[in-house]
DNA sequence: CTTGAGCTTCCAGTAGCTGGAGCTCCCATG
DNA sequence: CATGGGAGCTCCAGCTACTGGAAGCTCAAG
C-alpha cells in the first residue's frame, strides 16, 4: 500500500507520515520504483500514534507506546513499568477530560441557545473550576 | 501573586505564560514594580489552559474554550455551538484513551514483570488496534 | 549594602509539523 | 505510442508552541 492511502487509512498526512519516518518512529518498505511500501500493520501503527498523538502524547512518549507492542525482545518487567507509568497519565487524563466534558455538558443542558448573553450556568464554571484546582 | 507562585499553581512554567500572554490567551495585571499580578480568577485559566494543552487541544482550541466560561456578552446560541462541538470531541478522546487505556491494563495484568520476553497479551494487541480501526 | 532568588524583556533554538518547489512515476485516454 | 494528470519522491522554508538563556532590574534577608 502507498502513502496516500495509508494516510487516508491512518488518518496523517503523508508529509506527517514521512516526517515519523525521518525521526525513526516508523520504518516503510520500499517498492521497486522508489515508492514507500505500507503493510496493514504498520499502517496500525500509524493510526496508534494518530491517536496517541490526538490525546496529548508527545512523539517521544508514542515511540515508548508503540515499543510496548512491537519491541518482543524486551523484558516483560519493561514493558510492564512503561505500561504501568502511561496507565496513571492515562487515567489522569480520562479524569480530566470528565471533569471538562461534564462542566461543557452543563453548559450545553443550561443554556437556552437563543441569542440572550445569560447563561445560567457560566456562573458556577469559576466555582467548579475553583473545586477541581 | 506573582508569576512564580501562579506557575506553581498552574503547572505551567513562567515563561510559558509569558508566552501565552504574548499570544493574547490571558491578560496579567502589573504591580508598581512592573511584575506581573495574577488573581486567583486567572492562575484557574492557567489551569484551565494547562489541562486542556495537556489533553490535545490546540491554543486556539483553548481559547475558545475559556472564551466560554469568560466572555459574558457573547451570545448563548454561539456558546452553545461551541460548546457542543468541543463535547464531541471530548468524548472521542475519552473513548479513544479508554480503548488505550484498556490495552494497557491488559499488558500490565497480564505480563509476568519479570524478564522473560513472552507477553501473552501482545500477540492481541495487533488484533485489538485492528477491531478498533 | 551586598547577595541571591525572582522578576523583567528580548532573542535564539527546538519539536512537530505543514506546504510548496521541482522532479519522477504510473496509468488512462486519444 | 504519446501525453496529461494525479500521486509519489526529496528538500527546504515557514509555522506553532514552546524552551532556555543573556542581560538587567527588584526585593527581602543577613
Amino acid at each position: 500500500m502507498n502513502i496516500g492511502n495509508a494516510a487516508r487509512q491512518s488518518g496523517l498526512p503523508p508529509n506527517t507520515i514521512r516526517y515519523y519516518e525521518d525521526v525513526g518512529l516508523l520504518t516503510a518498505d520500499r517498492a521497486a520504483n522508489g515508492y514507500r511500501d505500507y503493510s496493514s500493520e504498520e499502517v496500525h501503527r500509524l493510526r496508534s500514534v494518530q491517536r496517541s498523538r490526538s490525546l496529548g502524547f508527545s512523539v517521544e512518549e508514542c515511540r515508548q507506546l508503540l515499543s510496548l507492542y512491537t519491541d518482543r525482545d524486551r523484558a516483560s518487567s519493561d514493558v510492564k513499568a512503561i505500561a504501568t507509568e502511561k496507565l496513571g497519565e492515562i487515567d489522569r487524563k480520562i479524569t480530566e477530560l470528565t471533569g471538562l466534558r461534564n462542566m461543557l455538558g452543563h453548559l450545553v443542558e443550561n443554556c437556552h441557545g437563543d441569542a440572550r448573553p445569560e447563561c445560567p450556568i457560566i456562573d458556577g464554571l469559576a466555582a467548579t473550576t475553583r473545586r477541581t484546582a
